[in-house]
RNA sequence: GGCCCCGUCGUCUAGAGGCCUAGGACGCCGCCCUCUCAAGGCGGUAGCGUGGGUUCAAAUCCCAUCGGGGCUACCA
């Protein structure tokens, strides 16, 4: 048989990283087995799903590339993958397990069992409800026909055990002394993520379950349900979580954890993928990087690690940085304008995007984040009239300042052709005839042309800025400065 | 509290009794390169939670202990 693997979000929440992390692994997994990768709903908790969230899972799904093969948006053969759109298979799956014995209504209200288990943590036993506190089976039916409200409980064999061999961990074994009868139905209907979950399980014939380890004990729940359903328990894989610098579960007070975040933030896709599938797992052979395709192939199961894994967002922005590197320079051309635009605050022209396109070699290697490149390029297109403050103080307003400036000047009036190489050389030769270091006589010419102190190399920025407006400004740097 | 999971450099990990005076990557530090900033090259810093065993030999096996995490909802 294929695997069949599914990532089933509750829409109650933007696309996490942690999230993400699980949909690769299934992604990963399903592309390495040449299984069925599918997308679901589980869209149980009404109150708190919404259609902005699931529309945010899909669409930040779509840009790390983790491509489905059934489910949301594009759906398949078996129907729906929304688990509001099945609530009536779940009910009739909820009725089939009361009729055979193995769930029944329940009565019990929340004082009642909040006793219960007070009482029962008392006398040293196990918490775990029972349904002891439920009406003789005769008064069931009356009951309910009088109107009163009733959950449907899943009847936990007592006493007994519940054992399976969980891919990541190992053999895990849970008493049943320790499981609730778990709701399956609520009062008003609905069903809860044990029951949806678990029929869409079976109805979908998942193969392997792979989630978080969040999930573990409520493992048994699911098997024993499958079982009473007479389905096949699948293979169950839990990961472990991913924690932030503090070793406490990811979540908001670490920053950021919504995959929209770090999009907008200038990461690209693939280096979100390459960072998280090390997060608890190694490619091998010493191996950092990886494209999908290599991770496709390498990837197992059995070689994840159990320990859970603190985000690190400085080796994500380092890892961010090599993708960048390795992009051709269209591509990057092509995502990185608009940020220009946007910095700039106007439209490339054709020749303001020729202009752009010498300077680009020169910006790639120097971000790491896509946005860095808007304060790399402005000057190309931006007036120079105000200076850093720092670098007026430091470069300009000093004795070098107007000697190298006046320097450059000289140097630059009539220099033909209008070259990075002649450049190199005519500033050099400027340097030794003043007395001038490099750095001394170059800084002040950086901030002029550029307005500060960091900018892409001098020599090529003077060529990619025309003769004309780099003198421009160079003059009026120097004005200034009388 | 109960049940369960986890415990190798600050972080992600390699390591499945001798190959480990513990390897790689990020970070950090230094040097080189150098017109700034990066990139790159070279080098360095730093770890087997603790205590007992078992063994000729333990990061690797056993026990205990400590620490962290998850679950314990009519959330998922």
């Amino acid at each position: 048989m294929t695997p069949r693997v599914r990532f089933a979000p509750s829409p109650t929440g933007y696309l996490h990283v942690g999230a993400a992390r699980t949909a690769l692994y299934n992604y990963l997994f399903a592309r390495h087995s040449g299984g069925t990768f599918i997308l679901r709903s589980d869209d149980t908790d009404e109150a708190r799903g919404t259609d902005e969230f699931q529309e945010d899972i899909l669409e930040h799904l779509r840009w790390l590339g983790l491509e489905w093969d059934e489910g949301l948006a594009i759906g398949g053969p078996l129907g729906s993958y929304r688990q509001s759109d099945r609530y009536d298979r779940y009910r009739e799956v909820a009725q089939d397990l009361v009729e055979r014995g193995s769930a029944y209504y329940s009565f019990a209200t929340a004082e009642q069992l909040d006793a219960f288990k007070r009482e029962a943590r008392e006398a040293g036993a196990s918490p775990a409800y029972d349904g002891s506190l439920e009406p003789p089976a005769a008064e069931v039916a009356d009951r309910l026909a009088a109107g009163e409200k009733a959950v449907v409980r899943f009847k936990v064999p007592r006493p007994g055990a519940t054992e399976f061999a969980d891919v990541v961990r190992g053999d895990m074994r849970f008493d049943h002394a320790q499981v609730d009868d778990f709701i399956i139905l609520r009062s008003n209907g609905t069903p809860t993520y044990h029951l949806a979950s678990t029929v869409d399980d079976v109805d979908y014939d998942i193969t392997h379950v792979i989630r978080g380890e969040d999930l573990l004990s409520s493992t048994p729940k699911h098997i024993l349900l499958t079982q009473a359903m007479g389905g096949d328990p699948a293979t169950y894989a839990h990961l472990s979580l991913l924690m932030g610098p503090d070793g406490k579960k990811l979540s908001k007070r670490h920053g950021d954890t919504a995959m929209a975040a770090y999009r907008e933030a200038g990461y690209l896709p693939e280096a979100m993928n390459n960072y998280l599938a090390l997060l608890g797992w190694n490619i091998g052979d010493d191996e950092t990087i990886a494209s999908l395709d290599e991770m496709i192939d390498r990837f197992e199961l059995t070689t994840v690690s159990r320990n859970p894994a603190v985000f690190d967002p400085k080796k994500l922005e380092w890892m961010n940085g090599v993708y960048i590197r390795e992009m051709n320079d269209d591509e990057f051309i092509a995502v990185t304008v608009p940020l220009v635009e946007d910095a700039v605050g106007r439209t490339l022209s054709d020749e303001d995007r020729a202009r752009y396109a010498l300077l680009v070699p020169l910006v790639k290697e120097r971000t790491k984040l896509l946005p860095e490149v808007a304060s790399q390029a402005r000057f190309l297109f931006v007036d120079i009239d105000e200076y850093d403050e720092k670098a007026w103080s430091k470069v300009m307003a000093v004795d070098e300042g107007p000697i190298a400036l006046d320097g450059a000047i000289a140097a630059l009036e009539n220099l033909d052709p209008w070259t990075t190489e002649a450049i190199d050389t005519a500033l050099r030769a400027m340097l030794e005839e003043r007395e001038l270091s490099a750095r001394k006589g170059f800084q002040p010419i950086r901030v002029a042309i550029s307005g500060s102190m960091v900018s892409p190399p001098l020599f090529e920025s003077l060529e990619i800025l025309g003769r004309d407006e780099a003198l421009a400004r160079i003059r009026r740097a120097r004005a200034a400065l009388s």
